[in-house]
DNA sequence: ACTATATACTGAACTATGCAGTAGAGTCAA
DNA sequence: TTGACTCTACTGCATAGTTCAGTATATAGT
């Protein structure tokens, strides 16, 4: 049996329909390009071009530098009509994994100052990639991009994740803000405050943008 | 060698502090309410129990409606414990999958169709979710909540989650606004608008909130 | 000459998912 | 009342994906 095509397999080729890379760029690469929307292990995106090769959508030859050789993997013709095919097919659902949030659902098992500790991880995974995405708009501006052709592609992703960032970091001070309430972690259960953010959330209105009306300042 | 204990046993442990459950409801409620934050399969939901077990940090007996058997687990004091110290240990950088975007990024291989359906998909998985927690804000208001005492903590959860799916709607609005500007998904480049929003980007202000620079009319 | 870092991977153990399969219990309709 | 369908209640197995350690060459700086 033939191994077969999964998301991740045809991440790595549309790079390689980009140009020819070797493994180890290509690892680097999609650590770089695709984390925000595709996070996959060194490990992994090692092993799928081998498999694109094994199905005949690239080919792959050794090049030696010195002592050292270096696998160069590029794009077949079958592998570029795989790439047309894939974008017509269904999408997996979106998948976010955040254990900090973990942490918020069952704080009472540590006290607000663990509950505030997760936030601030929380702040500073996500403040690191923010800087990063906010910096490489910077060299784009200046001719920076890879493969300029594809900057309205880049841009418009970029607008996403900065946007996800913002979003993340504004409820991260309106949290800290409500915890600052909480005199435990335990046992609050329906306070007046949590019952105008219920009411809020069931109109589907947010709690965080504009005016607010003004919740109860203290829990205590 | 001892199994060794996941971020997944940890949140099926907790689940087991509030209450005994069945393998059955365990997974159907992780799948209920962990899942935005901790999405995980069925069968891992059935095997994480096994392996509390076999740490002594949660016990099991079967029970019997008439010819069927359920395996019941409940937490133990070593179960308890181990929770406790979990709460203060880092937590890993959250992570999310999206393949929308991933589609988004490679929009370049297919049509401009095929990207506009890859956002629809996406519009209707969040929406879906969206609708769903918005719902389930207008139980808690009438003490629907099944653990009255963690009110307070599903819904400053609930309130993330909300955020996120209204930032993520706006963005898919803002982004088919955008592809209606583009002749192809290919070759574009640094167009006026993308050089407008890049330059926004680069100084970490969104385009899509409040007041934006009127962006040029046509790309085409 | 020595150290540190970047390049360039691979093997093996383990974690997690998807899917098919098994089987009893309740519900509704022809 | 028999058949179809859904819900309860799982398990086994193949495959996908991660983690970590290990191997080895090249390069830059002190």
């Amino acid at each position: 049996m033939p191994p077969r095509m999964t998301t991740s397999s045809y991440a790595v080729l549309a790079l390689l329909d980009l140009k020819p890379w070797t493994g180890y760029e290509l690892t680097h690469q999609a650590q770089r390009s695709l984390r925000y929307a595709w996070p996959k292990s060194e490990r992994l995106l090692y092993s799928e071009p081998k498999k694109l090769v094994e199905l005949g959508f690239a080919t792959t030859h050794t090049e030696k530098i010195g002592n050292r050789s270096r696998n160069v993997y590029e794009i077949t013709d079958e592998g570029h009509d795989a790439l047309g095919e894939w974008t017509s097919t269904r999408t997996q659902p979106p998948r976010m994994e955040i254990e900090a949030l973990l942490r918020l659902l069952f704080a009472d098992h540590g006290t607000i100052e663990d509950l505030l500790g997760a936030l601030d991880e929380l702040e500073s995974d996500i403040g690191e990639h923010h800087e990063a995405i906010v910096e490489l708009m910077g060299t784009y501006l200046h001719g920076g991009h890879p493969f300029p052709q594809r900057t309205h592609l880049s841009v418009l992703f970029a607008t996403f994740q900065i946007e996800m960032f913002k979003s993340i970091e504004r409820w991260i001070e309106f949290a800290r803000e409500e915890i600052s309430h909480w005199p435990t972690t335990t046992e609050l259960g329906m306070t007046q405050r949590t019952e105008i953010l219920t009411r809020l959330l069931s109109h589907d209105e947010s709690p965080l943008s504009g005016e607010l009306p003004r919740l109860p300042q203290q829990d205590l």
